[in-house]
Formats: structure tokens, C-alpha cells, sequence
DNA sequence: ATCCTCCGTGTAATCGATTCCATGACGGTT
DNA sequence: AACCGTCATGGAATCGATTACACGGAGGAT
């Protein structure tokens, strides 16, 4: 492969004015730009990244590492992601954790080995001592989804909170009382976050949430099939499942298959994290929707910020509500009229910005 | 950021000990490997992967470009791709195509910048000029799933050919006639292969695929929402619709739900490509299945076989029926026996291993 | 005509590793 | 005692770029 000393023997000038040609630095004659261009062209040159970054101390290269690729969710982010970081002229190295802070450490790890010029994390942990590290470090570092408290990182997630009551509402006005919910792992903060907003919703009502009623998971389908099952062996079992996350909520629809029963007659289902199939499920699935591109587009932009030295900005966005049919029938279907929310708080499906 | 230089002078000794240290080589005396061992540890020092590389030519890297991470096959070959080459030592970048020839040129491009030690490829085109000229050039490569004619690379990938069959053999035994398919982009194999696939299965009924019973699509769940308003419109419109991606199946099913009509009643589906959500759909998808984890792995194999210097392999593995509710109910549900295909063709639900 | 400035260019240092080669110490043979 | 091979070690070249610095020539100001 040829390399920049190729070019410029075969120009017949020094690598430095190579150098100068590519990184169109103003001082360089119209005729020795030309014989570098033709050279390079003809040679087929291609500079090398490798030995760029090594110089420059900068790899134009962001490194994201998420909890799970399977997850239909973080795929959209990390689509958008990338997509938003092409535009800024930087590539993006994805890394997988499965959910497990091992996986997660060792790309966290090789990702920092590569100079990567800064860190997009979604933490499947309450924060590893190499991610902490990494951040007291300096290592240029923002949040995506889930964070970790206690750490000066800048964060950009959405807030569900007022979804989570239009759900309550929306349950509660069909006339459900007995609530449960697949919550994530506790160590991460989207696990205990929509258990605590599922709370303090049903509160409003004067509903608990026994301890029998929260199921414990890790955010891929089996624990939900798990947690769904125990639920329905309980004596009382509950009459909607809130699943924490989409994966879940497939799992949940597995385990009440299973058992021969059917949606929403039999049990009703929620979802946090909406996603195409939801619509065609049998029935379509009532799910908490994120902003999830948005979400990307400002991670990557806040990272950005703080690598090329502007001042970093959190960003909290709104998740909103879909209702669908997998909670049982919303309303009788009036002909004409949009449905009316009754004096329950808003429960609403529309989009809603700067909360 | 710690260097070997600091690690050399923290330890008393020169940076070519710490470097046979780090790199085990077996003259060091053990006094000298416990100094230096002591300084990396108090310094926390992590070698340069950007030096390293520069220096000894390798990366550990592969790139894996694929044709769409939205859709969850691609996704579940990435995460295997990722799995395989993390055991074998390597780190995997991956590059999301979106089906667009030139977003796939610019990652091919950008990994081979950063002289990534080989390159796994799902063409999204027949071959552009950059993908033939790296093949040429001798950048390692092997293909995955799709593959570009007539270039000397390596392909792994699966046989639809025989499930097509099955999947004919269990339409005409439900007794549909009028059989239409959503094609991929002529340019992919895959695109192209499986409707030829199905032509050939329907020929063996004395089934023609007529012009009109075959929908252009690009794999994308859009192009499959078109192609089937396209069917539906039709004077005679088909009793099934086989989608030659799980995407274009989605899509599918939007159409066929927005026209008012109930699947398998009004019309059947059925798509190429396995995934989770197609067992919850409504009703669940019969679709067949590929063996994506062991492609993934398989692909990465042979890819380090040829970065290795040992003759690498193409792989080909069956792909196989998975039959659900979709195009009917398959049997009256005799109690006992398991279901008897009639003289058919092979019409079976079983994994075949070596075909 | 002299001097200064600016411009285009080349030389060489540098980034952080690996590795070839030279060197000196040590131990074993003869 | 002389010689040789082995081993641990350091010096320095190298990978392929960027960039500070030096230098010569051209042009403008005086």
C-alpha cells in the first residue's frame, strides 16, 4: 500500500509538502498541488489513519458501548447515532455488553487502548472501577439512556415519568387495580427509575405495589418469561404486567401464551421502549415510547461539544404514551370523537415537547 | 496518558525491556520483569494500540459491513460476528450500510484507512468499483449472507433452496395456487436468488410466477408496505405473499392490516428470515429460518483463516421451514401423530444438518 | 541598491510502540 | 587461561504521518 513518501517521490517534492496538499494548508504552489493531486490519484493513495492518530493524538473515532444489540432500542440508537457522528465527520465503534459489566469493561477497555477520542455509554452496572476511572481520568464522556450517579458526566436519557402516570391512568381508567411490573436490574438506573415512577403513579391512586407484584429481570426476554410465570402462580395474580423494557414484554407474551391464557382478556401487558412490531403483535402492545433518535443525535452532539472543548449540555426528553390494544379496549368506540380523557391525569398519546 | 517511556524510567530500565515484558519474550530477567511489571501497574499504564499498530502492521481489528442494522437477522450476525472474533482476540467495527451503495462504500473506505486486518461484507450492490479494488488489492475479505459474482472471496452463507421447496410444498398442500413474492433488490444475491428459488419450487406444481405476482422491494419494511398495495390492487390478487425479508414482511403486514383484510382469512404470508417477534405476531409467521449464529461464527473463521495465511473456506449451511399460522391452519389437529406430509416434496419443520 | 517580509519548500523531530543489532557478563569447555 | 555460546540489556532504526524550523528567492518599501 502506498504511503506518503511513495506520493511524494513520485511528485517529485518532500513529504511535507504531501502532507501540506492533503491538509490543503494555504502555502503550496498551484503547480506542486497539481503534481501531488495527479500522484496521489495515480498511486491510488490513501493516507494511513493509523499513523494520522498517532501523530495527532486524535483518531476522529467515538466509542459506544451499549447493553444489548438484540435489544431493538439500542439498535435504533446506535443507528442514529452513527448516523448523526458521519455527519460530524467522525466514525463510531459500537461495542456489545450483553448485559454483563465484564463484556462491558473490556470494551470500555479497548475502546480507550484505541484513543478513541471520547465515550458514549449506556452502563449496564452501577458503574464499573474502570469506568470510573476512565471518567475521573478525563476520557471525554457522555451518558446515553442509563447513567451512573455521582459521576460529573453530562447525561442525555429521556424521562418516562409522566408517561408511566398517563399509563397508570389509562389502566386505572379501564378499571385495573392490580398492577405489576418486570422491573431491569437495580444497579442500573432505567431498572429501579420506572419501578419508582410506577410507584408513585399508582399512589395518586392509592394503589401499592406489593413486593410480589415487582418482578425482578435483567432486560432480555427470558427474565420476563420467568418473572411473568411467578406472577401467575400467585394466588392473586395481577391483571396488567408492566414490563421494564420490549425484550420483556416478549418474554412476558411467551410465558402468558404458555400458560394458555390471552391478552388482554385474560392478563393485560405494557411495554417501556416502543417498537414496530408492538403494532402487529397479537394484540398490539400499549408501549412507553423515547425519543429514541433525538436521544442519539444529542449524545453524540453533547460528546462532541466536550471533545472539541465546548461546554457540554445534559439533555432530558420526553417519552410519551401509546396506547394500543394489549391493555384491554380503551373506550367504546365512538364514531366520531377523539377519545376523551376522563379527570384522571392527562392521559394523553400526543407527543409532547419541552415538558 | 502513561507511556512505555514513563514505564521504562519508573522501572530503571530501557523501553526495549518493558516492551519484551509486556510482550513476553523470554530473555528478561525475572528481576526486571517484577520492576517493570511494578511500574505498569502504579502507572496504570495500557500500551498504545495506535503505536502498536503502526508499528507491526496489524490492527486485531475486522470490519463488518452490513447491509441494515435495523433489521434484527443483521443485528444477530453482528452479535455472533462480534462474539466469535472477541474469543479468537479480535475487536470487530461495524458499519451499518442502510442499504445505500454509498454510505457502504464510505465505511468500506474508512475501515480500510484504518488498516483493519479484514473485512466481512453483506453486499447492498452487485460490487462497486472501491469493494472490487480491495479485493484485488488483496484485503482480506469474505462475505457473508450476500455476495458479489465473479470476485474471488470467500462467501458464507445459507441455502434457502430446500425450504423454499418445503415452504411451497406446505402452500400448495393448504391448496393456494396464486403465490406472489416481495423480491429484494436484483443487485443482491440474496435478492435475486430466492425468487428464482421460488419460481423454480412453484414449477415443480406447474405453478408460473407471473410478472404481476412479483414485487420489487429493497428489503426495507416500506418497499414491502408498496409491493403489497401493489398485490392487493390487483384484479386477482395473490392468496399468499412471500416476502423475501423480515422487514418487507412488516411492511407487509401494515398493508394488508390497512386494507381492512385478516391474515391467514383474506390472505397468507410468509417470510424468509426468522426472528423472535414472529412467533407473537398476529397471527405468528411462518418464515424461514437461517442458522445466523453459526454464519456469524463461521464467517469470522474463515476471515482469520485467511489473515492467518491458511486457505480459508466457504461455508454454505441449510437454511430451514419454520412453519406457523400464517398461510392457514396447516392440519385438522389430529391428537396423536405428527403431521404426515403427503407425496409432496419434503414438507418439513425439522433442522437439516449436512443437506 | 539594500533590507525586510512573505511565500514555498525541504529537513528533521516527533508521536509510542517493536525489534534488529551490539555489548558485556557469565558459565562451561578444552 | 583462553575461547565460545548464551543470556539480559540498551541503543537506535523503523512504521507513516504532521509540523516546527530553517532557508532561499521574489517582491515591495525606502
Amino acid at each position: 500500500m502506498a504511503s506518503i513518501k511513495d506520493v511524494a517521490a513520485a511528485a517529485g517534492v518532500s513529504v511535507a509538502t504531501v502532507s501540506r496538499v492533503l491538509n490543503d494548508h494555504p502555502s503550496v504552489s498551484p503547480d506542486a498541488r497539481a503534481r501531488v493531486l495527479g500522484a496521489v490519484e495515480s498511486l491510488g493513495y490513501r493516507p494511513n489513519a493509523v499513523a494520522r492518530s498517532l501523530r495527532t493524538h486524535q483518531t476522529r473515532t467515538l466509542g459506544l458501548v451499549i447493553s444489548d444489540v438484540l435489544n431493538p432500542y439500542f439498535t435504533e440508537l446506535a443507528r442514529s447515532v452513527e448516523e448523526e457522528a458521519r455527519a460530524l465527520g467522525y466514525s463510531v465503534i459500537i461495542g456489545n455488553a450483553d448485559e454483563q459489566p465484564e463484556i462491558q469493561d473490556h470494551h470500555v477497555r479497548t475502546l480507550i487502548d484505541r484513543r478513541i477520542d471520547g465515550l458514549l455509554v449506556s452502563p449496564t452496572d452501577g458503574g464499573s472501577p474502570l469506568m470510573l476511572e476512565a471518567a475521573r481520568a478525563g476520557t471525554p464522556m457522555v451518558f446515553v439512556d442509563r447513567w451512573i450517579p455521582g459521576v460529573d458526566v453530562p447525561v442525555v436519557r429521556s424521562d418516562g415519568r409522566a408517561a408511566v402516570r398517563d399509563l397508570v391512568a389509562h389502566l386505572h381508567a379501564l378499571g385495573h387495580r392490580r398492577l405489576a411490573i418486570i422491573a431491569g436490574p437495580a444497579a442500573t438506573t432505567t431498572g429501579s427509575e420506572r419501578v419508582e415512577a410506577f410507584r408513585e403513579a399508582l399512589a395518586a391512586y392509592g394503589i401499592a405495589l406489593p413486593d410480589a407484584y415487582i418482578g425482578q429481570g435483567d432486560f432480555q426476554a427470558e427474565s420476563g418469561r420467568r418473572a411473568t410465570e411467578r406472577f401467575l402462580a400467585l394466588p392473586e395474580p395481577p391483571e396488567v404486567v408492566f414490563a421494564a423494557d420490549n425484550l420483556m414484554a416478549l418474554g412476558a407474551l411467551d410465558a402468558i401464551r404458555a400458560a394458555g391464557l390471552r391478552v388482554p382478556h385474560d392478563i393485560g401487558l405494557a411495554a417501556f421502549d416502543d417498537i414496530p412490531w408492538f403494532v402487529h403483535t397479537d394484540p398490539p402492545v400499549t408501549a412507553i415510547a423515547q425519543p429514541t433518535k433525538e436521544l442519539g443525535r444529542a449524545a453524540v452532539r453533547a460528546l462532541i461539544d466536550r471533545i472539541e472543548g465546548r461546554p457540554p449540555q445534559s439533555v432530558t426528553l420526553p417519552a410519551r404514551l401509546v396506547v394500543r390494544r394489549s391493555c384491554g379496549e380503551p373506550e367504546p368506540p365512538s364514531p366520531t370523537a377523539t377519545p376523551t380523557p376522563t379527570a384522571t391525569p392527562t392521559a394523553t398519546t400526543s407527543t409532547r415537547r419541552n415538558p
